[in-house]
DNA sequence: ATGGTCGGATGCCGA
């Protein structure tokens, strides 16, 4: 089963260069972010005759998050769950049934700047509440697979320039804390582990030539439980996005699992 | 037209 997380930053915007990946690619799962639409306005027929089941969660022109599934959608949950009053759409899961039943999230972490401040404490906050769906999910003892926009850079070896990022939300300790706080459940950091050395990046912002510099960050992740991290055969950047006609400012990253 | 660059939605905000 190959799933893949990809921050496409308007689906509207990006409907040409998605359905051009997918076509290659050839995914089972997508994990999207960033949709920039609400659930009327997403333009399912673009997909029409590529075979996916659609589940979406949106909201107006910001956030937003969907699930694309050639196996089928089953129990779809919309929301992050633990605060009822949290209206913004930033997470979405279901299971998808291939040779295992895979339950598969979809997240979109709050970026949290200008830090410190009310964003930041937003960010922090969504951080322990996923934490605590997270924790309840291992409870299940079957793979699971937290994929997303994460908007942490785990490490200093995860940017081209850690030092830029000193005082940003994506970098500060407290986000860092955060993060370690969710892998240290019993989550695998999938590139982390099956992807080495530097410059291995997944994000590079659309201003000042950072992609042509390599000036990039790794902040797009998919977390395993021990059950899901069992079944890892493959994973792999779709880096070469970056460079095509009118792309995200986010790359396509995919894990395989023998499932 | 909106800083640098985008996208979506307005008469800038979020990233």
């Amino acid at each position: 089963m190959k799933i893949a997380t990809f921050n496409i930053n308007g689906i509207k915007a990006r409907a040409e260069a998605l359905v051009d990946w997918l076509r290659v690619a050839e995914p089972d799962v997508v994990c999207l972010q960033e949709i920039k639409s609400v659930d009327e306005g997403f333009p399912h027929e673009i997909f029409d005759g590529l075979g996916y089941t659609i589940a979406t969660h949106g909201q107006k022109g910001f956030n937003g998050v969907a699930l694309l599934s050639r196996l089928g959608l089953e129990d779809v949950v919309r929301g992050l769950p633990g605060d009822d009053t949290d209206e913004q759409a930033r997470w979405i899961e279901a299971t998808v049934v291939g040779d295992r039943a895979v339950r598969i999230c979809g997240l979109y972490l709050p970026n949290g700047n200008p830090a410190p401040g009310p964003k930041y404490d937003y960010k922090l906050g969504w951080m322990a509440r996923m934490r605590a769906h997270a924790a309840g999910l291992l409870r299940s003892e079957a793979p699971v697979v937290l994929a997303g926009d994460y908007n942490v850079i785990p490490q200093d070896e995860d940017a081209a320039k850690p030092e830029a990022w000193r005082e940003d939300a994506l970098a500060l300790p407290e986000s860092r804390a955060a993060f370690r706080r969710i892998l240290n459940l019993g989550y695998t950091d999938a590139l982390r582990a099956r992807i080495q050395g530097p410059g291995q990046y997944t994000f590079w912002d659309y201003q000042a030539g950072a992609w042509a510099r390599n000036n990039g960050i790794r902040i797009d992740h998919l977390l395993l439980s021990p059950q899901a991290a069992d079944l890892l055969r493959d994973v792999q950047i779709d880096k070469e996005t970056r460079g095509g006609d009118k792309p995200s400012d986010h790359v396509p990253v995919w894990i395989d699992l023998d499932a």
